[in-house]
DNA sequence: TCGATATTTCGATTATTGTCGAAACATGAA
DNA sequence: TTCATGTTTCGACAATAATCGAAATATCGA
């Protein structure tokens, strides 16, 4: 993962409502929800979820997919651990108990 | 750690300059680095640079010692690890590769 | 086709963020 | 104490982000 798109994936979690959205989708798994019970359940508008949907979406963190009149959001589980291996890689040392595979002696 | 403060911490990193003192902080070790070896590094202006040094603090995510008249930077991995471990329990599936202590079905 | 429901786009508004020059504030050295 | 150096604060500015009502778009069921 390349640092713009670890930027890029962190700022799209680094927002109460996304990572609350984010995190309502990894509860419901692989089959994830569709928008409008994301905005029921959170309680927000739905030009504001889909305004939401969207950042996540553009950074990869989330799949879309359309269901009859519905579109169906679901976590991306392999980006977010390819941005927690960024973290670990990166931003992380042994002696603080995590165990970056590569030594933390890369700066680009 | 909370939710509000793994946002904080987040919105933090996800920044690309902020990001790159993080990991200049990271590379330097618990030792750290003065300010001014950071702005000269990453060729930031030193206002500009103590107002990100100022995010990242208020974050946790690094700690701030006098020395003389510098002010040395270090890394907080406490808080780092911390980070992950959060995005590791509640953003995070066994299925995808992660290792989650606790299940991820806590939505709060 | 028509009406109902689901979602997104548009437009507008307000708030926050990132940037940097200049000035202020500290600290150590002469 | 005075000067030089390192760092932060201040003030201003442009850019971006978050929000939401209203309108547009899409799809299903009757």
């Amino acid at each position: 993962m390349k640092i713009t798109d670890a930027v890029t994936a962190l700022a799209a979690i680094a927002q109460e409502t996304r990572l609350a959205v984010f995190r309502a989708l990894v509860v419901a798994g692989p089959d994830g929800l569709s928008a409008g019970r994301i905005a029921d359940a959170l309680a927000v508008a739905p030009a504001t979820l889909s305004f939401h949907l969207k950042e996540l979406d553009r950074a990869g963190l989330v799949k879309a997919r359309q269901d009859g009149r519905y579109v169906i959001y679901a976590a991306n589980f392999e980006r977010m651990n390819a941005l927690l291996g960024f973290l670990t890689e990166n931003c992380c040392r042994d002696s603080a108990g995590c165990n970056p595979k590569t030594p933390s002696n890369f700066c680009g």
